[in-house]
DNA sequence: TCCGAACTGCACCCGTGGTATAGTTCGCAA
DNA sequence: TTGCGAACTATACCACGGGTGCAGTTCGGA
């Protein structure tokens, strides 16, 4: 086993990793300094930079681990749903109410979302990192586009929409919403979409008809 | 007439104003520098700091600056919208589709929202500055919410859903949609995601059932 | 003529990103 | 047991630029 460049689980850059996190999502790229990096993790400026050649580096390294995670987190939820329920509309409409409910207690959950933040500072980033960020949005329609191919074929909408932009809709709440529930420091206002979504989701391929 | 204060049609500090404004919404507020303003507005550090005392007043007056002018611009909306259409949704789905078209022209329409800006940046700003930028958000709700009231009076919903929820969901849209259209550089997905929340308010006040 | 608004010009300090380099600890493999 | 390389520490240094303060200047209007 050639082990040559610095092992990606180190627990030095993971915790490198985890302080810069709080701290862009709190102050932003520009504002976080490397000191206050090391001083938190307790290690040296030589320290830091042998993980990161670059504080651009470490941007690159911060948006892949969290869209690596994001990524995660979403197969494991939709894994679980369809578990519960094999048909796709309603294992759907069941992920979705299991999404609402994990992030009932934010901040705690999901301080904010990286992806927005880079969104709000990317004349600071390489193009690499703003090809990265784009990925990961794209991510999202791909994914929820194609599980709603699959419930149109079997519910015929009711309301005439395009399924890329349903899908887009639904990171497009949530981006939102985490700006609504941070600035208005309500954490009830994130699941409260999540919701309202489903119901939307419902109408369009159920109808708005008595049940 | 006593002019005593630096009078704040000044074409300078709405100059400064303006540029920092598009670069803020570039790079982020701690990214922004003193000096790249006053450079491009042509004038000394002095100058700038005859007009702001500090750069968290200049963040103040930003957000203001921000805040009003949105204000302006739905009031305006709205009633143009009545003007063509008296019916409190038919006028409320007018003024959706005007809002689309409004944004039809990203970036140049609208370069990005500063209170998500710095929502994302909070902690660099004082007390004050939060407060501000959550003022705003929650106008967001009231206006719509009084519409939704007045509406659900004419038209009884068809779909149970919590009003403020729903004119939350706008202002999480736009917020959300202005993210993921920088993110792709795709400037038809804002006007997208507002027709989408128009077919929503549709069905939810009346119903899927043929027209 | 004179006052104050709207600046200019300049000097200052310090934090920060980044570089360099020599030395240290420690686990693992031969 | 040795030794090598990963993962650091310790220190020193630099250039730049951001934020601040203040004294002086221009200029238009009462």
């Amino acid at each position: 086993m050639t082990e040559t460049r610095p092992r990606r689980g180190s627990e030095t850059r993971t915790g490198i990793l985890d302080q810069a996190e709080t701290a862009v999502l709190e102050k932003g790229f520009a504002a976080t300094s490397i000191e206050e990096l090391i001083t938190a993790v307790g290690i040296t400026k030589g320290g830091f930079f042998y993980h990161f050649k670059d504080k651009s580096e470490l941007a690159q390294a911060l948006l892949q681990r969290y869209i690596d995670r994001e990524n995660e987190l979403f197969v494991d939820l939709f894994a679980r749903a369809d578990e519960l329920n094999e048909d796709p509309l309603h294992g759907f409409l069941v992920a979705l109410k299991l999404l609402a409910e994990m992030m009932a207690d934010l901040p705690n959950a999901h301080p904010g979302c990286l992806v927005a933040s880079v969104c709000y500072q990317d004349q600071l980033f390489k193009r690499e990192v703003r090809d990265l960020n784009a990925v990961g949005i794209l991510g999202w329609r791909r994914r929820f586009r194609t599980r709603f191919d699959l419930i149109a074929e079997r519910y015929p909408p009711r309301i005439e929409v395009d399924l890329d932009h349903l899908a887009d809709m639904l990171a497009a709440l949530a981006d939102g919403g985490i700006i609504l529930s941070k600035v208005t420091k309500d954490k009830t206002l994130l699941p409260a979409q999540f919701m309202l979504y489903r119901d939307f989701v419902r109408a369009v391929f159920l109808g708005t008809d008595p049940t």
